[in-house]
DNA sequence: CTGTGGATTTGCT
DNA sequence: GCAAATCCACAGG
Protein backbone atom coordinates (compact mmCIF):
# COMPACT_ATOMS: atom_id res chain seq x y z
CA UNK A 1 0.00 0.00 0.00
CA UNK A 2 1.42 3.02 -1.37
CA UNK A 3 2.25 6.06 1.47
CA UNK A 4 0.03 8.38 0.35
CA UNK A 5 -3.33 6.54 0.16
CA UNK A 6 -4.61 8.00 2.42
CA UNK A 7 -8.18 6.46 5.02
CA UNK A 8 -11.25 7.61 3.50
CA UNK A 9 -12.88 9.05 6.90
CA UNK A 10 -16.26 7.11 7.97
CA UNK A 11 -18.32 10.44 7.45
CA UNK A 12 -17.64 10.69 4.23
CA UNK A 13 -19.94 7.35 3.86
CA UNK A 14 -22.36 8.34 6.09
CA UNK A 15 -24.30 10.23 3.55
CA UNK A 16 -26.99 9.49 0.82
CA UNK A 17 -25.46 7.04 -1.98
CA UNK A 18 -26.21 10.04 -4.98
CA UNK A 19 -24.07 11.89 -2.63
CA UNK A 20 -21.30 9.57 -2.35
CA UNK A 21 -21.03 7.95 -5.80
CA UNK A 22 -19.91 10.95 -7.81
CA UNK A 23 -17.78 11.76 -4.68
CA UNK A 24 -16.47 8.10 -4.93
CA UNK A 25 -14.86 8.64 -8.56
CA UNK A 26 -11.51 8.83 -8.48
CA UNK A 27 -11.16 7.19 -5.02
CA UNK A 28 -9.16 3.86 -4.91
CA UNK A 29 -10.22 0.06 -4.48
CA UNK A 30 -7.41 -2.19 -2.94
CA UNK A 31 -6.86 -5.54 -2.23
CA UNK A 32 -4.20 -7.38 -0.50
CA UNK A 33 -4.11 -10.69 -1.93
CA UNK A 34 -1.16 -13.31 -1.63
CA UNK A 35 0.46 -11.78 -4.64
CA UNK A 36 0.69 -8.59 -3.05
CA UNK A 37 -1.90 -5.16 -3.18
CA UNK A 38 -3.90 -5.32 -6.23
CA UNK A 39 -5.97 -2.31 -6.55
CA UNK A 40 -7.86 0.64 -9.49
CA UNK A 41 -9.14 3.85 -9.08
CA UNK A 42 -13.17 4.09 -9.42
CA UNK A 43 -14.11 5.23 -12.77
CA UNK A 44 -17.49 4.39 -12.69
CA UNK A 45 -20.36 3.70 -10.11
CA UNK A 46 -24.13 3.28 -9.41
CA UNK A 47 -25.80 4.48 -6.77
CA UNK A 48 -28.87 2.34 -5.26
CA UNK A 49 -31.36 3.59 -2.84
CA UNK A 50 -32.48 1.98 0.53
CA UNK A 51 -36.16 1.31 1.25
CA UNK A 52 -36.71 4.36 3.63
CA UNK A 53 -36.44 6.38 0.11
CA UNK A 54 -39.83 6.49 -1.36
CA UNK A 55 -39.73 10.04 -3.67
CA UNK A 56 -38.56 8.07 -5.82
CA UNK A 57 -38.74 4.47 -4.62
CA UNK A 58 -35.73 1.72 -5.54
CA UNK A 59 -37.37 -1.41 -7.04
CA UNK A 60 -33.89 -2.28 -8.52
CA UNK A 61 -31.93 -2.57 -5.12
CA UNK A 62 -32.04 -5.49 -3.64
CA UNK A 63 -32.32 -3.79 -0.31
CA UNK A 64 -36.20 -2.91 -1.32
CA UNK A 65 -37.79 -5.52 0.21
CA UNK A 66 -35.78 -6.00 3.06
CA UNK A 67 -33.22 -7.35 5.24
CA UNK A 68 -32.29 -10.88 3.60
CA UNK A 69 -29.44 -12.93 4.32
CA UNK A 70 -27.83 -11.67 1.01
CA UNK A 71 -27.84 -8.29 1.42
CA UNK A 72 -27.77 -7.70 5.31
CA UNK A 73 -24.80 -5.77 5.36
CA UNK A 74 -26.25 -2.65 3.51
CA UNK A 75 -28.41 -2.08 6.35
CA UNK A 76 -25.47 -2.24 8.95
CA UNK A 77 -22.26 0.84 8.91
CA UNK A 78 -21.40 2.46 6.28
CA UNK A 79 -18.10 2.07 4.42
CA UNK A 80 -18.13 -2.00 4.12
CA UNK A 81 -18.58 -4.16 1.03
CA UNK A 82 -21.52 -5.91 0.02
CA UNK A 83 -20.15 -8.54 -2.45
CA UNK A 84 -23.01 -10.45 -3.95
CA UNK A 85 -23.10 -13.26 -6.92
CA UNK A 86 -24.96 -12.68 -9.78
CA UNK A 87 -26.11 -14.88 -13.29
CA UNK A 88 -24.86 -18.02 -11.06
CA UNK A 89 -20.54 -16.80 -12.29
CA UNK A 90 -20.33 -13.48 -11.45
CA UNK A 91 -19.44 -11.30 -8.49
CA UNK A 92 -20.07 -7.48 -7.92
CA UNK A 93 -19.12 -5.31 -5.37
CA UNK A 94 -20.87 -2.65 -3.54
CA UNK A 95 -19.60 0.16 -1.02
CA UNK A 96 -22.35 0.79 1.68
CA UNK A 97 -23.51 4.40 2.64
CA UNK A 98 -25.51 6.04 5.22
CA UNK A 99 -25.96 5.65 9.02
CA UNK A 100 -26.65 2.18 9.89
CA UNK A 101 -30.08 1.12 9.40
CA UNK A 102 -30.96 2.82 5.96
CA UNK A 103 -29.69 0.31 3.12
CA UNK A 104 -27.79 2.95 0.71
CA UNK A 105 -24.89 1.45 -1.36
CA UNK A 106 -22.81 1.82 -4.17
CA UNK A 107 -22.25 -1.01 -6.80
CA UNK A 108 -18.77 -0.25 -8.29
CA UNK A 109 -19.24 -0.68 -12.19
CA UNK A 110 -15.26 0.16 -13.56
CA UNK A 111 -11.62 0.53 -12.12
CA UNK A 112 -8.25 1.80 -13.76
CA UNK A 113 -5.95 -0.64 -12.83
CA UNK A 114 -3.03 0.47 -10.51
CA UNK A 115 -1.49 -2.01 -8.95
CA UNK A 116 -0.85 -5.53 -9.77
CA UNK A 117 -2.01 -5.59 -13.25
CA UNK A 118 -0.15 -8.90 -14.04
CA UNK A 119 -2.09 -10.86 -11.21
CA UNK A 120 -4.72 -9.16 -12.47
CA UNK A 121 -4.58 -10.85 -15.89
CA UNK A 122 -3.53 -13.53 -14.58
CA UNK A 123 -7.19 -13.65 -12.31
CA UNK A 124 -8.61 -12.89 -15.49
CA UNK A 125 -7.06 -15.56 -17.58
CA UNK A 126 -5.36 -12.98 -19.67
CA UNK A 127 -1.79 -12.00 -20.76
CA UNK A 128 0.31 -9.83 -18.84
CA UNK A 129 -0.01 -6.92 -21.57
CA UNK A 130 -3.63 -7.34 -21.46
CA UNK A 131 -5.32 -3.69 -22.13
CA UNK A 132 -6.93 -1.98 -18.80
CA UNK A 133 -10.37 -2.40 -19.95
CA UNK A 134 -10.12 -6.24 -20.65
CA UNK A 135 -9.19 -6.20 -16.89
CA UNK A 136 -11.09 -3.69 -14.87
CA UNK A 137 -14.24 -2.73 -17.04
CA UNK A 138 -17.55 -3.74 -15.86
CA UNK A 139 -19.21 -5.01 -11.82
CA UNK A 140 -18.24 -8.56 -12.73
CA UNK A 141 -15.09 -8.46 -14.16
CA UNK A 142 -13.17 -6.18 -11.98
CA UNK A 143 -14.17 -8.50 -8.90
CA UNK A 144 -12.11 -11.53 -10.79
CA UNK A 145 -9.41 -9.49 -11.62
CA UNK A 146 -9.08 -8.45 -7.73
CA UNK A 147 -10.15 -11.76 -6.93
CA UNK A 148 -13.24 -10.68 -4.78
CA UNK A 149 -15.66 -13.36 -3.35
CA UNK A 150 -18.74 -13.08 -1.44
CA UNK A 151 -17.18 -16.03 1.46
CA UNK A 152 -13.74 -14.05 1.37
CA UNK A 153 -15.02 -10.35 1.40
CA UNK A 154 -18.54 -9.56 2.01
CA UNK A 155 -19.13 -7.40 5.25
CA UNK A 156 -15.47 -6.29 5.12
CA UNK A 157 -14.87 -3.04 6.49
CA UNK A 158 -13.02 -1.21 3.78
CA UNK A 159 -12.02 1.62 5.96
CA UNK A 160 -9.61 -0.49 8.14
CA UNK A 161 -6.46 -0.14 7.76
CA UNK A 162 -6.33 -3.57 8.73
CA UNK A 163 -8.77 -4.95 6.15
CA UNK A 164 -8.34 -7.08 2.91
CA UNK A 165 -9.88 -4.83 1.08
CA UNK A 166 -9.97 -0.77 1.62
CA UNK A 167 -10.92 2.54 0.19
CA UNK A 168 -8.39 4.92 -0.20
CA UNK A 169 -7.68 8.18 -1.59
CA UNK A 170 -4.57 9.96 -3.12
CA UNK A 171 -5.88 13.25 -3.79
CA UNK A 172 -6.86 11.85 -7.40
CA UNK A 173 -9.00 15.20 -8.91
CA UNK A 174 -11.60 14.41 -11.25
CA UNK A 175 -12.24 16.18 -14.57
CA UNK A 176 -15.81 15.75 -15.87
CA UNK A 177 -18.52 13.42 -14.55
CA UNK A 178 -21.18 11.60 -16.73
CA UNK A 179 -24.38 11.45 -15.41
CA UNK A 180 -26.77 8.38 -16.80
CA UNK A 181 -29.43 5.64 -16.18
CA UNK A 182 -28.21 2.75 -14.59
CA UNK A 183 -27.16 0.03 -17.07
CA UNK A 184 -29.08 -4.09 -16.89
CA UNK A 185 -31.97 -3.34 -14.82
CA UNK A 186 -35.75 -3.28 -15.40
CA UNK A 187 -37.15 -1.28 -12.76
CA UNK A 188 -36.37 2.40 -12.05
CA UNK A 189 -34.54 2.15 -15.33
CA UNK A 190 -35.00 6.28 -15.90
CA UNK A 191 -33.51 7.35 -12.47
CA UNK A 192 -29.58 9.19 -13.45
CA UNK A 193 -27.86 7.44 -10.92
CA UNK A 194 -24.72 6.37 -12.90
CA UNK A 195 -21.79 8.20 -12.71
CA UNK A 196 -18.76 7.85 -14.41
CA UNK A 197 -15.67 10.34 -15.60
CA UNK A 198 -15.98 11.42 -19.00
CA UNK A 199 -14.01 9.75 -21.77
CA UNK A 200 -12.58 7.37 -19.64
CA UNK A 201 -11.60 4.09 -21.32
CA UNK A 202 -12.28 1.95 -18.36
CA UNK A 203 -16.09 2.66 -18.27
CA UNK A 204 -18.14 -0.37 -18.73
CA UNK A 205 -20.32 0.77 -21.42
CA UNK A 206 -20.65 4.23 -23.47
CA UNK A 207 -24.05 5.66 -23.52
CA UNK A 208 -25.67 8.72 -24.32
CA UNK A 209 -24.46 11.62 -22.03
CA UNK A 210 -27.24 13.16 -20.04
CA UNK A 211 -25.64 15.72 -17.89
CA UNK A 212 -22.11 16.74 -17.00
CA UNK A 213 -21.08 17.62 -13.66
C1' DC B 1 -21.07 -4.16 -36.32
C1' DT B 2 -25.69 -6.67 -34.09
C1' DG B 3 -27.98 -10.49 -31.83
C1' DT B 4 -28.47 -14.72 -29.14
C1' DG B 5 -27.64 -18.43 -25.80
C1' DG B 6 -25.38 -20.32 -21.77
C1' DA B 7 -23.14 -20.31 -17.28
C1' DT B 8 -26.48 -21.76 -12.84
C1' DT B 9 -27.28 -18.56 -7.13
C1' DT B 10 -30.59 -16.14 -4.78
C1' DG B 11 -34.94 -14.89 -3.32
C1' DC B 12 -39.59 -13.67 -4.58
C1' DT B 13 -44.14 -15.50 -6.50
C1' DG C 1 -40.67 -21.55 -11.67
C1' DC C 2 -38.35 -17.50 -13.09
C1' DA C 3 -35.88 -13.10 -13.48
C1' DA C 4 -31.89 -10.88 -12.13
C1' DA C 5 -27.31 -4.63 -10.51
C1' DT C 6 -23.25 -10.00 -16.11
C1' DC C 7 -20.03 -11.43 -19.45
C1' DC C 8 -18.39 -14.12 -23.26
C1' DA C 9 -18.35 -17.01 -27.39
C1' DC C 10 -20.02 -17.41 -31.57
C1' DA C 11 -23.17 -16.64 -35.70
C1' DG C 12 -24.56 -13.72 -39.25
C1' DG C 13 -24.63 -9.14 -42.12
Amino acid sequence: MPAGWRRVPRRFLAEPPEKVAPQLLGKILASRTESGWLAGRIVEVEAYFGPHVTDPPDPAAHSFRGVTDRNRVMFGAPGHAYVYFIYGMYYCVNVTCEPEGMAGCILIRGLEPLLGREAMAANRGLSVDAPGPKLTAGPGILCQALGLTRAAHNGLDLLDPASLLQLRDDGFKTGAIEITPRIGIRLAAELPLRFALARHPCVSHSRTKKTTM
